[in-house]
Parts: C-alpha cells; structure tokens; sequence
DNA sequence: TAATTCTTAATAAAATTTCTAAACATTCAT
DNA sequence: ATGAATGTTTAGAAATTTTATTAAGAATTA
C-alpha cells in the first residue's frame, strides 16, 4: 500500500517548483539537490511531469523546469496517477483504469465482497489526494516566510517558458 | 498504491475460511482451487495468517486450514497488514512501523507538507480497511444463501483445531 | 504403520522499481 | 556562427520486491 520512491520524488520536486512558481525556472541539478534525489532518476519523473503538461522547461543558460499550471489546478491525486498509475487498491475498482480481476470467482453478475471494501478505499484515498492541490505547498512556504497574512493573487506570470 | 497479490490471495482466502467458520476444515488446496490461487503461494500465505493467530491447522485426514478467531474480530486492516506491512502510503506516517524519511529536507521541527497528505490518506484508509471485518463477507454469503432474514448468533464453535 | 495433510526453509523465477550512461538536441551569450 | 549550458531520449543495468516452486520433514488419524 505504499507510494513508489517515485511518487515520492516528483511530490518533492514539485515542492521545489511550486516555491518557485513565480520565479525562474530551476535546473534538475538545482532539484535534486535541494532534495537529495538522485538527478538522473529526477530527469526521468521531470520527463514525465512535463508530457502530462504539467511542467514546462527549456535548454541552455537560464534554462531548465518551470511550472506551467496554476498550483490550484494540479491536484496531488493528478501527480501520483501520472508517475504511479491508477490509485485503485485494485484493479476492478479503479475509474480510471478498470480491468476485471483475473480468475476472480465473483465474475458476472454475483457481487465480490472484497470489490465492495475495496472501492471504498478507494474513494477514500482519491477524495484526499484530489482535494488537496499544490497549492497547499505554495500556501505553506509563504507564510513559513511572510507570516501569516499571506495571501497570493492569481494572476499572470509572464514566462518565456512554452 | 496497490495492494500486493498476496493481500488479495489472502483476503479471497479468508472468504472461504469465513464461510465455513462453523463447519470443519478447510484443505489448502481445496481452497486454492475455490479462489484460483497457486497452492504452493497460498501456503505461504496461510502460515503467515496461523502464524498471526487468525487461523489454526491441522494435519491428517480431516485436516485442513480453520479461522480461529471470531470474524467480527479480524479486520481487513490487520490482515493486509500481516500480508503487505503497513497500510501507510509513507513510513514517515505510519502508527505501527514509523521511521523518519531517509534525506528529507524537512527533518527536526519543520513541518512537511507532503507529510501532512500522507497522514490523512493513511488515517482515510486505516479508518476504510479497520472498520470492516471478516463477519462482513460471513453476513453477505449467509444473505444470498438464506435470504434476507438470517441472522447469526455469536456463540461457542467447538472445535478440535488449535 | 501408512496415507493424508500441514510445516519449514531454501531458493528460483519473474516483475517492478530504481537508477545510470551516453549520444543527442536546443537555447542563449558572445 | 560558435560553444557552453542545459534539457531529451533511449537503452539497459542494478537492486529490490513479489510471486511462486521444490523438496524434505513432521504431525495426525485410521
């Protein structure tokens, strides 16, 4: 039941790019070294990250990642399906990915009493993951710096970064 | 974030033992047959559960697999954790194997803001898988076999088995 | 005592996760 | 244009975990 190393690290590398959301782009080495992950792996989840539309990056000096998507409109749940796969516990409960259970005895139309606990941890589990959004990291880093009257208006940042 | 194949063995396992809960034993591989479970792996899976306390066994003729304790008293929560280890997606927020997350950068009196999710995915799955328990898979088969009325008393099962 | 069944440990096979390397492409400063 | 800095891509190696098998052994009952 737990999250991949993976998962892990791009929650953490967000982490990085979401302080940052308004400022330059940060280099995978800068990432990986503020959270000790090992850069070429980080390469990899940032790839990734960045197909699924969610960063944005660019080559050569004043290069490198940037987040392109207001940090309200990411959800944790969005970032793990992306780097782990479906949330489901189990196959035959997942939305998004949804497979009938192999060899399962309860297939057609009598009902699996495992399926049935099973759904509901995964309702469980996406109704947080879902809920919470990258914002919740952005909110926190300001006012760990600002104090707490921090309020940050959305607005638009200018970027060369496509 | 899935469970591992050996929890659902398990758990499908543990449907037939709780099934027969108040008859005799149940062979290994009559149950490997019932669930379609390679019974060699399924072996391995029901000596972790005697192991645990949750099912004894015999020997010989007439032996087999039984489920010793009352299937009100086993959750789903501590069979897959008996099976998979902790249900938290993180160990830095696990109540039964907690261990402080290896390079984070938020260590000492900071507070992580990844740590704070994890938490209340592990409490929204703890809270699912701990309060179901076996007598739930007990009920919805003695529903479809006797209809909607039955209702089972809990009482002394006699019985040889350790 | 013999047939049946669980017990145990070792380990093999397969799958997945984690990570590395290297050749390549793009951007920018000069 | 050129070169340094940085991202891109692919292949695959290393490590770990999961899944499963095997085989010798021990307990129970008829």
């Amino acid at each position: 039941m737990k999250f991949s190393r993976k998962s892990e690290y791009g929650l953490r590398a967000l982490l990085e790019l979401t302080k940052a959301y308004d400022q330059s782009a940060l280099r995978r080495s800068d990432i990986a070294e503020a959270q000790q992950i090992p850069v070429g792996f980080l390469e990899t989840i940032l790839l990734e990250l960045k197909r699924a539309g969610i960063l944005g990056s660019r080559p050569g000096v004043q290069g490198g990642y940037k987040l392109i998507k207001h940090p309200e409109d990411v959800s944790l749940g969005q970032v793990i399906r992306i780097l782990d796969g479906p949330l489901a516990p189990i196959a035959c409960v997942s939305q998004t990915a949804y497979q009938t259970c192999q060899d399962c005895p309860y297939s057609g139309d009598r009902e699996c009493p495992i399926q049935e606990v099973m759904f509901e941890v995964r309702n469980a589990v996406v109704n947080v993951l879902d809920r919470y959004t990258l914002k919740a990291f952005y909110d926190r880093e300001r006012s760990r710096r600002l104090g707490k009257s921090s309020k940050h208006r959305r607005g638009n940042t200018p970027s060369r970064i496509q």
